[in-house]
DNA sequence: TGCCACACGTTATAGCATAACGCAATTGAT
DNA sequence: ATCAATTGCGTTATGCTATAACGTGTGGCA
């Protein structure tokens, strides 16, 4: 088995972007995250993008593409799919409520196999797959 | 049966904005569409902007959130769902290949039994579902 | 030592989307 | 018929998202 990604170093604003995903607790623009990151010497959009591209190809962040913004990944370390912030071959879904912005990211691995086995009927060659559901929470739909 | 949005009557804009999308058999983001409507006397964004939320609102059009672009729906009339341009509840995928720019435009009830499963069990209510499969089509993969 | 790969910093620019204003046409109830 | 509400339209200005293109510095390594 090819080995994944698995805690890799970071580099100091890899970090930084990580740290400040982190700590906000649910998904934040580039811009956003930069606005929080001038006090640490960011200037530039780029420094943020280029942070964000490699926390991406970690599998330590995810993009939202229905919000063009970005959340730390909701696994915690070996938590499931065989390691630290490696999802398999399964794919990643996210819940987001319009009304808190709270995210939920989740797994269906029947979910993956259907849009898999549709992939494989059209001789489709999948890259990326984007799941998201805009909805209500539970707490905001009550 | 409720009645679904069907056949609505377009404005002049709209028409223009749709049948730019028929004619382009791809998907083209809003300025793309502005500039060929130039000709028509499209100025401004806003003009594009404007059309293509009622003709998503009517279900004629779709925005591909990955590419932040626009397909007209690919459903011919009463093709299924019960009627022209009815999704009924089911939510449409797209299979985009990253090499022709070709879309694919599909529907799995399987898909969305298994997502619509996952939010009841959540107590989620989802607005709106985008699923988007990133890749190569089968003649690009070859 | 020279080369390479990579992270970084900066400036500028490209691409996507909406706010806010005012006007015109349509509808529909009184 | 007329007034009010709604809707579409056009325009200007602005804001948000993302990348191009340049150069610098550093660490590994043949």
């Amino acid at each position: 088995m090819n080995a994944p990604i698995v805690n890799p170093a970071l580099t100091k604003n890899q970090t930084l972007v990580f740290d400040a995903l982190n700590r906000a607790e649910g998904p934040m623009s580039a811009y956003t995250i930069l606005d929080k990151l001038r006090d640490h010497g960011f200037r530039a959009p780029l420094q943020v993008y280029r942070a964000l591209d490699k926390l991406t190809e970690f599998g330590m962040v995810h993009r939202l593409e229905s919000l063009n913004a970005f959340v730390a990944c909701a696994h915690r370390e070996s938590e499931c799919c065989g390691g630290s912030h490696n999802h398999g071959q399964g794919t990643v879904a996210f819940a987001i409520c319009e009304s808190c912005n709270q995210v939920i990211e989740f797994h269906d691995h029947e979910v993956d196999h259907h849009l898999g086995d549709w992939a494989k009927s059209k001789g489709f060659k999948p890259s990326k797959t984007t799941i998201e559901i805009r909805g209500l929470c539970e707490k905001c739909a009550a």
